[in-house]
DNA sequence: CGAGTTCTTGACAGTGATCAAGCGACGTGG
DNA sequence: CCACGTCGCTTGATCACTGTCAAGAACTCG
């Protein structure tokens, strides 16, 4: 939430976040063709967003962390683009996407929060399309723990240690590698004492290393 | 721009979209790093928006045609976030952010176009890492294709004859091919009778052929 | 007309996918 | 508390797709 707003209107926008939904893990916060009412704001719990085809084979689109907002996709066609799901059992705020409008007419503050939100996603997907246009496996999954470690350090997390709260699977997916690829490339920095791996337990011991492998899609060609 | 407005609202709009300026092929629009002021309206032309890596490589994230928004990337950081370069030689309208932004407090309508076209970035974008995450060489150029002449179609032109603006190597860059991967890909649906290229030349000869390919990874594993 | 850019095509190599087998963790019910 | 079943993870062997390197052709533009 914006900062820079008077106790009164602080007050009245908590009209705005007053529905609270639990969202067990394993559990659709909204699917694929669901009519948008909503943005979603995640108070705890991980989400992921994910299309599927028709196959049933998925694409994660992203990971969301508590204080991130979902559902941006459905405002476009007023139904929603993409599943999001509970990878722990969440806690949601729901926010009306017509009062989220009405609120942004009334506080520009909010206005633009709104827009550097969805700007902020657009940047973000941006990132993830370089990712996958231009990096190979290894630089892939650093990237991704890096980021992820960030995001959590971030929340007050620690920084080294990471419980996944996803499968390898969907990080694969959304990584655009198949799970053997993730895991193996795991096993790889395990090796390399890049970073301790134990099933969904991580520990980054060297950061360097991995901020590295990051860059090297950028350095490697000098 | 969107509808239901009286003439006089239309008449105050007019003002948000009276800069108009033009690019020259090659030239860009905005560069990254540029300090973000206002949003873009491809009045005529096509764009491409890309990521540079420190080593001049580039990652194409879209191309945009005429009456599409170029800039909303800038909206987070209030810098740019990538280069906007003009294929061809345009004419684009200046939007100042913040008269945007006024003008969407006072307009509900307009206040809704806006987080719309923000929604259909998102998920366009969506649809671009599914495809560069689950598709194979033929069935993103056949994606691409498809999604290129239907953009056309909709502003007036052939749906069937297109010419291309952008070079092998952006649209490689784009699916997160190589240029030769695009060329061979487009020698092979030439020599199948799907379309018939000719350099910047494209007819589409059999649409269904590439939507089967399209969704191709959707079916084949039935 | 010539220089530079873009495109095509071939040969070969490498990265990651696929297929397959086995292990380990976790949860449930006996 | 343990047995068992399921799901997720690891690892190996092989293969296929696309990348890389290279050469030459075609087109564009000064």
């Amino acid at each position: 939430m914006p900062v820079g707003l008077t106790s009164h209107e602080i007050n009245r926008l908590d009209k705005l976040v007053a529905t609270r939904i639990k969202i067990k893990q394993g559990e659709p916060l909204f699917s694929l063709g669901d009519e948008f009412t909503s943005l979603y704001a995640i108070r705890t719990g991980v989400f992921k967003t994910c299309l599927l085809t028709a196959d049933g084979r998925e694409q994660v689109t992203g990971f969301q962390l508590a204080g991130e907002i979902v559902g941006l996709d459905g405002i476009v066609n007023d139904r929603h683009n993409c599943n999001a799901i509970a990878l722990e059992d969440a806690d949601v705020c729901v926010m009306p996407f017509s009062k989220v409008e009405d609120f942004s007419r009334e506080f520009p503050v909010l206005q633009h929060h709104m827009h550097k939100i969805m700007s902020r996603e657009i940047v973000r997907e941006n990132g993830v399309m370089m990712l996958l246009g231009n990096m190979r496996a290894e630089e892939r999954l650093a990237a991704f723990l890096l980021n992820l470690s960030q995001r959590l350090h971030a929340r007050g997390f620690s920084q080294t240690e990471v419980i996944l709260r996803m499968t390898r699977e969907e990080i694969g997916s959304y990584l655009g590698l198949k799970l053997e690829t993730i895991s193996r490339t795991f096993s790889k920095f395990n090796r390399d004492g890049i970073i301790e791996v134990k099933q969904r337990y991580v520990r980054i011991i060297d950061a360097d290393a991995l901020k590295k492998l990051y860059d090297a899609h950028s350095q490697a060609c000098h």
